[in-house]
DNA sequence: CTCTTTTCCTGAACAATTCAAGAAAAGCAG
DNA sequence: CTGCTTTTCTTGAATTGTTCAGGAAAAGAG
C-alpha cells in the first residue's frame, strides 16, 4: 500500500486533477478494502469534514474509470470498492453476511478466460465470484 | 423447454401453490431468456392482462427461491432472469450494450471451484462472468 | 362447501445513485 | 504572482428499480 503522500502522484500519473476530495477518497479506499460508499464517505470526512457525498460519488467514478480503484457490485448489495487492481484476483462472497475476501486465480493464468463458445464476442476479462458461507456465519448457524 | 401445460406441474413439484400469475411469469421467463422485469411484466400481461407488477416481482422471487428460475443481477443493469438452472453454465456480457449469452463451463467440471485460499469459507458455487464486446457493438464502433 | 393460509392488488414508501445549476478550485500562460 | 479557462465541488432535488403494508381474493385441505 502506498504511503499517504503517494496518492497525489497516483492521480497525476493517471492524468487526473489533484483535488482534496479525490486524495481523501483514494486514501479511504486504500485504508478500507471492500468498503461501501457510506463507509468511504465517513472515512473521507475524517480528513475532509465538509466533503459532500456527490464529490465522493464523483471521485469514486473517476478513480474507477481511471483504473486506480475497482468497483465491486454484487446483487443485493450496494457498490463496494477496492484498491487492488490489475492483478487478476477474484472474490469470495459469503451468502449470509456478504463478507468479501480476495482470492488469487486458482490456476494462475485465468483458466476460464476461454469459454467453449464465445458467440462472436471479444472477451477481455473473466470475473469469478465464489459463493459460500464464511466461518463466522457457519459458527453462528450451528449455535 | 417444457410445454405450457407443464408449468403448473413444475410449480407443484416445487411445493408452490399454482396461481395464474405464477404460471404466466414462469412461462414468460421460459419464453424470454435473460429478460428484465419490465419485459417479463409485459409478457405476463399478454396472458393475464390485469396482473400487477408486485405479483410479478413476488412470483419472480418465489420462483428464484424455489430454484425454478435464476436471477442474474449485473452491475449497472436491472435484474434479469433465466430458466436454465442446475447446469453450471456461465454468462458472457457485452460491456457496451449489456447483451447476455450463455456459455458452458470451458473445462466442464467447474475448474475455478477450488481457489488457492478459501479463507475459512465453505464454497458451494463459482460464478463466472466473461466481459467483452459483442459482434454488433464492435461493428457499430468501427463505423 | 367451508375454512385457513397464502397470495394478489392498490398505492405508497424507500434507498442508492444520479442530475442540474451555480460557486469554487485546479492548472496553465503570461 | 495574476488572471483566465476548464474542471470539479456544493446544494438540493429527482429518478428508478424494488420493496413494504393492509385489505381483498384465491388456493388447497377436509
Amino acid at each position: 500500500m502506498p504511503v499517504a503522500t503517494a496518492f497525489p502522484d497516483l492521480l497525476r500519473e493517471a492524468g487526473l486533477r489533484v483535488t482534496t476530495p479525490r486524495v481523501a477518497v483514494l486514501g479511504a479506499v486504500h485504508a478500507h478494502p471492500h468498503a461501501d460508499t457510506e463507509v468511504l464517505i465517513d472515512a473521507a470526512r475524517v480528513e475532509v469534514p465538509a466533503v459532500s457525498h456527490q464529490a465522493v460519488y464523483d471521485s469514486l467514478r473517476v478513480l474507477s474509470d481511471a483504473g486506480l480503484i475497482r468497483r465491486i457490485q454484487l446483487p443485493g448489495h450496494v457498490a463496494r470498492y477496492e484498491s487492488r487492481v490489475g492483478d487478476n484476483h477474484h472474490h469470495l462472497v459469503c451468502r449470509s453476511c456478504g463478507a468479501i475476501e480476495d482470492v488469487d486465480c486458482s490456476v494462475g493464468h485465468a483458466p476460464c478466460l476461454t469459454p467453449s463458445d464465445h458467440h462472436g464476442f471479444v472477451i477481455d476479462e473473466a470475473e469469478v465470484i465464489y459463493r459460500g458461507t464464511c466461518a463466522a456465519c457457519r459458527a453462528a448457524q450451528t449455535v
